[in-house]
Parts: structure tokens; C-alpha cells; sequence
DNA sequence: GACCAGGACCATT
DNA sequence: AATGGTCATGGT
């Protein structure tokens, strides 16, 4: 190791795979050395070892917190998972099928846009155009010496102070416009995304809706994979067709029930089930 | 070529 | 409250 730092985090029940791989986080990119990525400006990779998460830097670091923090490597698994209801055999079978699969604490402005750019697109293609946005428009950020280097999230003043056509550019179409007023609205200071945190859930969803493009759905993304709120539970096509297969026979039922259904049968955490239920079903697909 | 993708928004019933 | 059309782009 001629430069930067590493650092080994002894983690049982931590599957860096899954947990990348699930659809939370569109700018990491997967290697033969593990995974790479951008975490409030540094170039980190991370790799599963068996003693456990094995993370470099580019440069030396005094205290790893904003990584754990980012991987919510202090979050017990199995407290979690006591608070599913133990009567659920499609929940049992998710969780088994994906042990180790986590949720992870991300920057509040990329997880919005990411989301926002996520309607109706398949993931790798969400993959393609947040690729597009951070090689144009984010700022470089070297890795260690004979690796690849990374480019960060672009920031919202940077998107604000583009045109339309610069996004459409990036293959994101009609989601152009959504995101660029967002980008303004926040680079406005119109809705200031790190008071949200210290807001009840209801309070802070009820700010993100006001920001054009963003509805139920992705408003629920960003509380859960941004801002740590467990209860939060965004409802895609994905988990509305395990909802009604498994929870109501077929049957379609409004969305306001079955949010209402989803906080009661899967509890203070039913955000955490959701992504269980979501990664497995779309892994179980192929 | 048909169908679908981690939806939001608008007009109409 | 519920339905239907529209919005780009690319994968299967």
C-alpha cells in the first residue's frame, strides 16, 4: 500500500453485494476488486473478506466514521429482523434468501435525484445516466495509484446552472424537467434537505412532495435510504405485485390501504422488509 | 415488434 | 377516489 488507508470492519451479517446491488444506490460500480464508489467527496472501495468489510481510501483517514455511518455498520441485523412479524412465510423466505442484505445511509441529494431519475426505468438504465451525470458534470476524485478514478455526484448548484437539453443530453428524457427544477428548488434554498432530518417522517415527506417529479413513491426512497427513516415504505411495481399476490390474493387494493396495511403487518421498520421484498423478488426473476 | 421498467402529473369521469 | 393518456429511452 504505497498510498491512502485501509481498514478492516469486522461485520457479521453484512452482505455488500445484496446490499449494493439492490437498487438504493446507482453510482457504485463493481470490480474484481470489490466495489467502488464516492462517499462525501472520497474515493473508497470495499471488499467482503471473511473477517469481515475491508475498505481503501486515496488518502489517510483519521477516523472512519462517515463510513460507517454510509454502511449503518453499527445497525444490528437481528434487532431488526425480531421486529417482522414471525407469522410471515413470504417474509421469512425473503429475509432467508437474502441474510446480510442492509440498508445504507446516503447523501440526501444524490438518493433524491438518483430517485427522481429512476421512473420507469429498468435499474441498469438508471445506472447509465447517473454514470453520464458525474463523468460531465461532477468533480473528479482520484483513487489510489493504479486504480480507476471515480467521479463524484454532481451537486445541485452544479445541475441548477444547466439547461434542459444538457440533462436530456444524459439519456434521462422527460425526467429532465423534474430534475432540473428540483435542482433549483434546492440550490434556491426553497426546501433546505438537511432540516429534513430533524423533522417527524410525515413533516419531512410532506416537504419533498413539493419538489417537482417527486410523489409518493420516490418521496418514501429518499426518508428511507437518505434520511434512516425505517417505517418508510416506498411502494414500486415490483413490491405492489408482491403486496397483492401474497397479502391480497390478487386483488388490487388503493395505495392509501395498502400503505396503511404495510405499516401495521410489517411494523417500525416495515422499510427494511420492503427492500427485502423488493431485492428478493427481482433476484428470484432471473 | 410488443411489452415493460424502483412514477409523476394532468385531465376526465 | 379511480381511470387513462402522456412523457423518453433502452432491455428483454
Amino acid at each position: 500500500m504505497t498510498s491512502g488507508a485501509a481498514l478492516v470492519l469486522p461485520t457479521p451479517d453484512y452482505d455488500l453485494d445484496a446490499t449494493l446491488s439492490s437498487g438504493q444506490v446507482f453510482a457504485w460500480e463493481r470490480t474484481a476488486a470489490g466495489w467502488t464508489g464516492v462517499v462525501q467527496g472520497r474515493w473508497v472501495q470495499i471488499a467482503s473478506t471473511p473477517e469481515g468489510l475491508l475498505a481503501q481510501t486515496s488518502q489517510p483517514q483519521r477516523d472512519w466514521s462517515w463510513l460507517r455511518h454510509f454502511l449503518q455498520i453499527d445497525v444490528d441485523l437481528a434487532t431488526v429482523l425480531a421486529t417482522f412479524p414471525q407469522d410471515d412465510p413470504h417474509l421469512r423466505a425473503a429475509v432467508a434468501a437474502c441474510r446480510g442484505l442492509r440498508l445504507l445511509r446516503q447523501d440526501p441529494w444524490e438518493c433524491l435525484a438518483g430517485f427522481i431519475l429512476s421512473s420507469t426505468k429498468q435499474i441498469v438504465q438508471i445506472r447509465q445516466i447517473v454514470r453520464l451525470l458525474c463523468q460531465r458534470y461532477g468533480e473528479p476524485v482520484a483513487g489510489p495509484a493504479g486504480t480507476a478514478a471515480m467521479a463524484s455526484f454532481p451537486s445541485a448548484q452544479r445541475l441548477a446552472a444547466l439547461t434542459e437539453s444538457d440533462l436530456r443530453a444524459c439519456k434521462m428524457g422527460f425526467r429532465a424537467p423534474y430534475l432540473l427544477a428540483t435542482a433549483r428548488a434546492i440550490a434556491g434554498s426553497e426546501i433546505n434537505l438537511d432540516r429534513l432530518g430533524q423533522l417527524h417522517l410525515t413533516e419531512a415527506r410532506a416537504e419533498l412532495l413539493k419538489l417537482p417529479g417527486v410523489g409518493e413513491k420516490i418521496a418514501n426512497c429518499v426518508l428511507l435510504f437518505a434520511y434512516g427513516f425505517p417505517a418508510a415504505f416506498p411502494i414500486d411495481v415490483w413490491v405492489l405485485r408482491v403486496l397483492r399476490e401474497r397479502y391480497f390474493r390478487g386483488r388490487k387494493i388503493a395505495p392509501a390501504r395498502l400503505q396503511k396495511f404495510a405499516a401495521r403487518h410489517f411494523g417500525p421498520h416495515a422499510g427494511y422488509a420492503q427492500q427485502y421484498l423488493f431485492h428478493h423478488i427481482r433476484t428470484a426473476a432471473r
